[in-house]
RNA sequence: CGGGGCGUAGCGCAGCCCGGUAGCGCGCCUGCUUUGGGAGCAGGAUGUCGGAGGUUCAAAUCCUCUCGCCCCGACCA
């Protein structure tokens, strides 16, 4: 294509409404601009690459045994009522109504709508396995949508739904999407770590999550540097302490502690480490109140704890309901002498002994506080999340932490749809059995804009090969007739043999051309100038390495031809 | 929803505190020169100052309300 008959509307400078570096980029590069809060339009280059991934990710569905299909973006209420998720998934499902008041959403996600179509269609167990997809926009009214692409309320998404006669098969499937995945964010040429995960909203039994490692990833996932193992912060298990303080016990003292009620406040006041100091964290679970026990260093992993209780809400007990309950203000809360409040400690607590706690009373804390004899705790448990330095849950080595983007999730949901759709088919005994599904997601539009935050430089962006707008920018330096002439033979000569070329025949500058160029960020860059062709050559420049080559222009075809080969 | 910030020309911003002619840079249009890293000179066009209401002789500026956007948090496949 050429610029000049190309819509391309690149911006000189930073727009003010974004700050991360893919957003800022990707409205600069002239790839998206923004219609409202987390929607936006995708430009003529935007789409490009969102159709590049998703050619990628048919191919490799289409691979693994997945069909295609696309169901509405509208749903009606009734099939959200019957999972019950009308109402559980909360205000990030938008909803309206039709012209005769009846109620209907934009879906986020569409296990109602395919488990609906199964249960009409199959009733057989020789009509499966059955596995489907869809590239689809999707609506999510997130709280709060930001960071461009990355999270916006309307967004394109792959989802698949495996539809098994039994768990082998379930999880065959699942291999099967696991491995799609691999390839397709391989493909992509992202650097990227299945980790496991949390099932959230959707629920099911385990999940992976497909994270491109970025600095400025919304998530965290620990590893272990040496070993396999990999999870999202979320789920990461947490071993208890192998060894525990065996110190004799001192009498519990009360100390004076005036305003101190941070942990920081605290042990800076009293000379300690916070290690030597244990947390007390009111929640509100339902209709009970918990305190949630966890080591001065540690933070509390709200999730670990609601799968312990049982319940799917965990707020913060709100801070004016404290005193009520401690009889002091917030800072100062303590498990001694609590009273109708179920305790929680994590394991590392179990393991201390003449810990400092608060004392349920103004400006004053315990120290020297030993569980069993001085407060009862209800259970002990893995309620922390893991951090550096722990050891991995595999015993492969020690846990390091790093920032990811989720681009791919799967889960195995095993009967939580089936059963509450009734979708069933009869098995070979001729016996009702709830399909066995599966369900796989990953973030087309998100999966751009991770690949703009971990391929940059301060000039702009540096496509992979697989998923460039254009695989190279044609940049003729000045509009001689020589330069002009050769371009064109250049340009059509690429063309002819399947190079994707984007001819700046603009009557520009050279600073101006090679900065766009930089900035679009196609990984090669063609460049005629007089100088050059005087000598008989072009220069060939690689935006990923910025090296540049003098080729003479019968061997550019093939140079690019095999550079183009070798990279996709 | 809580906290912070912003809304002035297509884009980036100043002006607001202390009310009195709406400005700068880039871009855009015309002409000449220039042409290997965002050109120079000359000339030109472009504004419901987010919206509504109020105070005032006078409001971009002060007050009230409202809409939108960005960032942090809560939240979240």
């Amino acid at each position: 294509m050429r610029v000049s008959e190309t819509f391309i509307p690149t911006l000189r400078e930073d727009p003010g409404e974004a700050e991360t570096v893919s957003h800022r980029l990707m409205l600069r590069a002239g790839l998206i601009r923004k219609v409202a809060a987390g929607i936006y339009t995708y430009l003529p280059l935007g789409l490009r690459v969102l159709r590049k991934i998703e050619r990628i990710v048919r191919e490799e569905m289409n691979r693994a045994g997945a069909q295609e299909l696309l169901m509405p973006v509208a749903s009606p209420a009734e099939l959200w009522r019957e999972t019950g998720r009308w109402d559980f998934y909360g205000k990030e499902l938008l909803r309206f109504k039709d012209r005769h008041e009846r109620d209907f959403c934009l879906g986020p996600t569409h296990e109602e709508v395919i488990t609906d179509l199964f249960r009409r269609e199959v009733r057989s167990y020789r009509q499966m396995p059955l596995n489907f997809y869809q590239i689809q926009t999707k609506f999510r009214d997130e709280i709060r949508p930001r960071f461009g692409l990355m999270r916006g309320r309307e967004f394109i998404m792959k989802d698949a739904y495996s539809f098994d006669r039994d768990e082998a098969g379930a999880r065959l499937n699942y291999q099967k999407m696991y491995d799609a995945y691999n390839r397709i964010f391989t493909r992509c040429g992202l650097t990227f770590r299945p980790v496991e995960a949390d099932t959230g909203l959707i629920g099911g039994t385990s999940s992976h999550e497909f994270m491109v490692l970025a600095e400025t990833g919304e998530e965290t996932i620990v590893y272990s540097e040496d070993g396999t193992y990999a999870a999202n912060v979320e789920r990461a298990e947490v071993l208890p302490p192998e060894t525990s303080d065996q110190a004799a016990h001192r009498p519990l003292t009360p100390v004076s502690t005036p305003g101190r009620r941070s942990v920081e406040e605290v042990t800076t006041f009293l000379k300690i480490e916070p290690q030597h100091l244990v947390k007390t964290l009111l929640y509100s679970a339902g209709k009970e109140t918990v305190a949630v026990l966890v080591r001065g260093d540690h933070d509390v992993n709200e999730i670990k704890v609601k799968r312990l209780l049982g319940v799917p809400e965990l707020e913060l007990l709100k801070p004016e309901l404290v005193p009520g309950l401690t009889g002091a203000p917030v800072g100062f809360a303590g498990p001694v002498g609590l009273k109708q409040v179920r305790i929680l400690g994590d394991w590392a607590v179990k393991a201390m002994a003449n810990f400092v706690v608060g004392a349920n009373q103004a400006d004053t804390h315990f120290v020297d506080a030993n569980w069993e004899r001085d407060f009862n705790v209800d259970q002990f448990a893995d309620l922390r999340n893991a951090r550096a330095g722990d050891c991995s849950p595999r015993k492969d080595g020690t846990l390091k932490t790093a920032k990811g983007i989720e681009v791919g999730h799967v889960f195995m949901l095993g009967t939580k749809y089936s059963q509450a759709m009734k979708a069933t088919f009869l098995d070979a005994q001729g016996q009702e059995q709830l399909a066995i599904m599966g369900c796989y997601g990953i973030g087309v539009s998100r999966t751009a804009a991770a690949s703009v935050e971990q391929n940059h430089d301060a000039k702009g962006i540096k496509w992979p090969v697989p998923i460039a707008p254009f695989h190279v920018t044609l940049l003729p330096l000045s509009q001689s007739q020589p330069v002009t002439q050769l371009a064109d033979s250049l340009y059509h000569a690429m063309q002819d043999s399947g190079i994707e070329v984007l001819w700046d025949d603009r009557d520009e500058r050279a600073g101006v051309k090679f900065n766009d160029a930089d900035l679009i960020g196609a990984p090669y860059h063609l460049v005629i100038g007089e100088k050059g062709l005087a000598q008989g050559q072009v220069e060939l420049k690689f935006r990923h390495t910025g090296v540049t080559q003098k080729i003479a222009p019968d061997q550019v075809l093939s140079l690019l031809g095999s550079l183009l080969k070798a990279a996709s």
